[in-house]
DNA sequence: AAATTAATTCTCAAAAAATGAGAATATTGA
DNA sequence: TCAATATTCTCATTTTTTGAGAATTAATTT
């Protein structure tokens, strides 16, 4: 292990069920040599990827934090999503929870929600989290848009096919001919899944953005209306994005200079 | 430049003002060959750390989010941080905003924010943003906290002191004393910060926790009123650290190997 | 305060990886 | 299709990283 892996393997340590390590622990969980998790660790809290706590454990570092609010404040999907989730929330009239959501590794993830006032439930799409590729409104809408090449490498090509693949297959088909994706309980039992896609081709841009509500006190009158409401929303964002794209975002080298 | 020193240069070429870049700008801004900063942006776009939007461009990566949100569930300030100020806003009655904040290298870092409802203002401190050590009562109440060799380092040892510097000096040992600390459009124009310390020492946690609110709306009794608000919610949240935290968070080695 | 234990840094030679310049190849837009 | 870029590749050289253990430091206990 080498270059960027090594550090990568050590911040991958770090979830939701351990999300504090001794170096000795990481050396033992990597099986490399204390030595040599002490020196990648010294780089990594440099770098503020990594805190010192107490007693010789080691967080996650604040850097996150601080990429994250850049990204926020930078990427054209998050910016345009934010404003178009919050008037949506607003619109449904009733709790839920918004999301924009697009491809990240053999992924969906999540990075924009939003839940309406007073909405008790909270899906788990959640802004940040990597979620199953093939179920699910949201993920099946980024699926069904997919350029058939990285389709097949992600799902497998049409030929290795088994019953549930044929489906999968038809599915997508079917969610591309309508334009949107409503699903229920496939996720979180009781919630329902409302989906459309974002689609900027020239950007390279494929999103899907969501709406999660309650799925018994959905009668079909508000699940229409829903429908409307997220798929003119995911086309407003659309539209939003290719406006922002269109005169390319400039790229100023500032001649900086590294230091050392 | 070698090891991790060559990702960090060219992750902080990002920032609001330069969102994208190309490898060629990277190239000239770094002042490396196009052939090696090819190389270390592959490798941070596998890592999620970038991403390749059209055109040759590149974004920071979704792997910003993740880990943010990693953080955000496991952090123990900020998992503390997000109840009290969600509460604080609410008890606050008027529009304000609430913040937490830690040191970060040689800065203060707001790691988790919190607006009241219908408040129009936005202050610069914000999840995520670097801001001076010495302006600002967010930071102060940091400084007035941290042991004597830390300070020294930040602000220059007690001897190198000319007025101004001492005038500091005097500031912060005063807020020491009172247990909070008051200002006014030291940062934003017409925004008062109120701050009171989070401290565990056991944990070596210094923070500080604010309330930022509309200057000129800012009566008396009602700074008065807020005040003790933001020091109560300020144990509170120190209080909450230690009981979170003396079961000191147990690291399991999962014997996960890794790959290669 | 000394002793014990654990954490962390250091040392150094061997092994592995990064570097840079340019060639080779892919991709893109006209 | 052609040109213009972008990206990857090649390879000898230089520079790191690596790992094992010793040395040091820090924390805890006796």
């Amino acid at each position: 292990m080498a270059g960027f892996a090594r550090f990568q393997a050590v911040l991958r340590l770090f979830d939701e069920t351990a999300s504090a390590w001794t170096v000795p622990a990481m050396s033992d969980a990597l099986g490399v040599p204390a030595s040599t998790v002490y020196r990648t660790v010294r780089d990594l809290v440099a770098g503020g990827f990594l805190e010192a706590a107490h007693e010789s454990v080691y967080r996650l570092g604040s850097a996150f934090i601080e990429y994250d609010r850049l990204l926020r404040l930078t990427d054209p999907l998050v910016a345009a999503g934010r404003g178009a989730l919050h008037d949506l929330v607003a619109q449904a009239h009733t709790p839920c929870v918004a999301l924009l959501s697009r491809l990240y590794n053999d992924q969906v993830m999540c990075v924009v929600d939003e839940a309406a006032r007073d909405t008790a439930f909270r899906p788990s799409y959640e802004r940040g989290r990597p979620m199953p590729l093939t179920q699910g409104a949201t993920s099946k809408v980024i699926l069904a848009h997919l350029p058939a090449r990285q389709l097949n490498r992600l799902i497998g090509g049409p030929k290795d096919g088994d019953a549930r693949h044929a489906a999968l297959r038809r599915e997508l088909a079917d969610i591309r001919k309508r334009g949107f994706c409503a699903t229920a309980s496939e996720i979180d039992a009781g919630l329902a899944g409302i989906a459309a896609p974002v689609i900027v081709r020239e950007a390279g841009i494929i999103a899907s953005l969501s709406l999660v509500a309650d799925d018994s006190r959905l009668e079909e009158s508000q699940r229409r209306r829903l429908v409307l409401l997220v798929v003119s929303a995911a086309s407003l964002v659309a539209e939003e994005l290719r406006y922002a794209l269109t005169p390319p975002t400039i790229v100023e080298p500032r001649h900086k200079m590294v230091k050392q």
